[in-house]
DNA sequence: ACAATATACCGAGGCAGCCTCGAATTAACA
DNA sequence: TGTTAATTCGAGGCTGCCTCGGTATATTGT
């Protein structure tokens, strides 16, 4: 909310801490839909200076997901030395469904997030799918990958998977995914 | 809206007539959270109207569903004289992707509804999952899937791709079909 | 044709949520 | 301690959900 040389207000700093945290248990609680005005409220905070802070609800998802996206990336980044593709693939496949399941309706976000260019995510939801991508080659290096298989499969039955978690269980995404990474392999 | 034995009154069945088109239109226009208000308005009808022949979104989409869901159905039961398993199997997964297609949203009520004892769409649940069952033991007969695949599985599948198509595209969630039915088989 | 009556319609109104904007406040700095 | 720019506040306009009491009218029996 500052552009000039002045240290940043003590109150606007920790306004910004207080409705992070509570956004957070609100999205825990009741996904990423959850009202913004409660979380003002319950942050005491007015309206407005959420609006002030986060100009909409994806730039306080996008915040609030930084530091787990980078803790995700290193994850997958070390992964590509993993010496079974095939168990890098699924490891992976595995984490970012963990991380999607934090809130719910975050899985709708990450999926549309790689065509809104405008969105905070964009960004790390195209680097999720590059990780994707090279983690796919480096299956495909072991031959436990079809030769036709792509990195927006992998993106995709994320997504999906994430999606079945938040909508029914655990176990039933869980059952999804070893399917089609079963079904990845070549016949 | 009526409970005696009279003739029901022409214009509550026209009323409700235009409703079902309406909303038919909107929620393939902007899915099935559209505005009911805006329903009500473009019927022509009060919004008090609309209340009064549905007293809740689902039931004014289970209502529409009705017909499709019938059709759907029977083409499940002609599936089950089918000679390859595995073939029945994939067009009943395609045919209920493709339908729930229709309004975008209803992948959700669909996932939800098995669950949801009070939804109008509960039995439609039941009776596709049923479906899914048979058709799997159906497969299993011709060795074509693997023992421990259920009807669930395919249910998720469905639901999944089905949320997929509305998110991506076609193509992704055809993708993500093909994969994991072909992680079906049996190794 | 005309009541009588059940049935259906209407839409104001209460509630919640989104988001904006001008006025009021206040922290940082000299 | 005054100045100033940054920040906060919250009323207010908007949309949408849903209910309910009052009103209108289609159907029926005469």
């Amino acid at each position: 909310m500052s552009t000039g040389s002045r240290r940043p207000r003590a109150d606007a700093r920790r306004n910004y801490e207080r409705l992070l945290a509570e956004a957070d248990s609100a999205f825990r609680e009741r996904g990423t839909e959850a009202s913004l005005e409660s979380i003002a409220r319950r942050a005491g905070v007015a309206i407005g200076t959420l609006y002030g802070h986060f100009p909409n609800r994806r730039a306080l998802v996008g915040a609030l997901l930084r530091d787990r996206n980078d803790a995700l990336f290193a994850f997958g980044e070390r992964l590509l030395a993993h010496p079974s593709g095939t168990e890098a693939l699924a490891d992976w496949v595995r984490a970012v469904v963990e991380h999607a399941a934090t809130y719910s309706g975050l899985a709708a976000m990450l999926a549309n997030g790689l065509d809104d260019e405008a969105s905070e995510l964009h960004a790390s939801c195209v680097r999720m799918a590059d990780i994707g991508e090279r983690l796919i080659t480096h299956a495909r290096g072991s031959g436990a990958v079809r030769p036709d298989v792509t990195g927006t499969d992998v993106f995709t039955l994320i997504n999906a998977a994430a999606w079945v978690r938040e909508q029914t269980s655990h176990e039933d995404a869980d059952r999804l995914v070893r399917l089609t990474l079963d079904g990845l392999a070549p016949r």
